[in-house]
DNA sequence: TACACTATGTGCAAGTTTGCACTCAGGGCA
DNA sequence: TGCCCTGAGTGCAAACTTGCACATAGTGTA
């Protein structure tokens, strides 16, 4: 709200109170996508057009297709929102531990449950429609890029961890690929169930995921 | 920014869904205008900036000027939707009835008492406040010009009302004075109390008000 | 008085959204 | 098959919002 354009602040990090402008843009992206997953939860993935997004998200059919190519990709913004919501935890990590612990931890300590919940949701629906699924990969590999890059930005170049150069994009991709295992086993015990004695499933699968790797898989 | 406000619609609304554009320019106007009352509640009046409207309302200080030449100016926009509210009343009224018939019964009905307490409660601040009086003034004289319009476009030109021009704006101003003669006289015994209680006293003087000018002021 | 500070109000350029007119692809139907 | 309709996706100009610079006015203060 406040707009204090004088960049006076004692914060140096992130938290540089972004223009009216880009509030306004990320306030559209945000209703386009909320209106997109409420369309795939009332009518099915596949059961709607980009029209009835930008008028449920109260822009205009042009304005949707500045933001995505399409009326599934939108969704894909809720996988990037899990992502934004753990990268804070990450970065709370203390500096010395090992980037697969910081990792892990952040990642069971997954900050908000409505967010693995909608993740969750998202992996089920990709299951049935191949178009969601194609966009879904899509995300999750955005989301690998911009794990790695965040992970190189914080390290200290002397890290072990940067000693090599496959060290960090294979452990992240380890991570992403132990995940969407949890998902999947869940999603076929489950059949998807939202409850939250499934979710609270969900969640001990991921950290089970999480020790094989933890362990390097010497089970 | 963008809310999917439920527009309360009285009575009827023969609308022809507005445009893009048109809607966001009214979701905007209507912001300011709620943000300006709600901080004339919170601060007073005359205690808060166009920075503090416009921030309040999600859009910029340019934005706000390109709507309002002033802070106090947004309150106005209040008082157009008290016209807004009853004008489709008056529309209802059976067309042979005597215009000043409908007019008093329209503003007798009172469409949402909500409008009432906004209008008590601009009334009352006008009090204190000669920049805001002086606004309110003038949203009420324009307020006046659009009900005259609104009953020259509605009224068969046949219609005795239409034989003299001078006929409906002196109804109209005269049901503007005799309002706003209520209003003063509830604002002295009453202080500007907004309780229902109270409300239901200015109504009652609306109506006592609108008694003598029927009657033509033969007591 | 001179100065700093805050807030109003406006002009202008750049960024964003919108309306509109397309093209293209796919499905239903005579 | 050919036609019609719906929806995806795009280019472009016009409308709207925003940031910023600037002029102006009032207020407190040394």
């Amino acid at each position: 709200m406040t707009t204090r354009s004088s960049d006076t602040e004692g914060v140096t990090a992130e938290s540089v109170a972004p223009s009216r402008r880009e509030m306004n843009k990320q306030a559209n992206r945000r209703a386009m996508a909320d209106a997109a997953i409420e369309l795939v939860r009332s009518r099915g993935a596949g059961n709607f057009t980009a029209d009835d997004v930008a008028a449920a998200a109260g822009v205009s059919r042009r304005t949707f297709f500045n933001y995505f190519p399409s009326p599934e990709s939108a969704l894909a913004v809720h996988i990037e929102d899990f992502l934004d919501n753990v990268l804070p935890y990450f970065h709370q990590r203390p500096t010395g531990e090992p980037v697969v612990e910081s990792m892990l931890q952040a990642l069971t300590e997954l900050a908000d449950p409505a967010l693995l919940e909608r993740t969750a949701e998202l992996f089920q629906l990709a299951e049935d429609n191949p178009q969601m699924h194609r966009f879904q990969l899509e995300a999750w590999t955005r989301a690998e890029y911009k794990i790695v890059d965040a992970i190189d930005d914080r390290l200290d170049p002397a890290d072990p961890a940067r000693q090599h150069p496959l060290f960090v994009p294979a452990l992240v991709g380890s991570v992403f690929a132990s995940a969407r295992a949890a998902l999947s086993e869940w999603l076929r015990r489950t059949g998807g169930d939202l409850s939250p004695a499934s979710l609270s499933g969900l969640r001990e699968l991921l950290i089970a995921a999480f020790g094989h790797l933890r362990s390097g898989f010497h089970n």
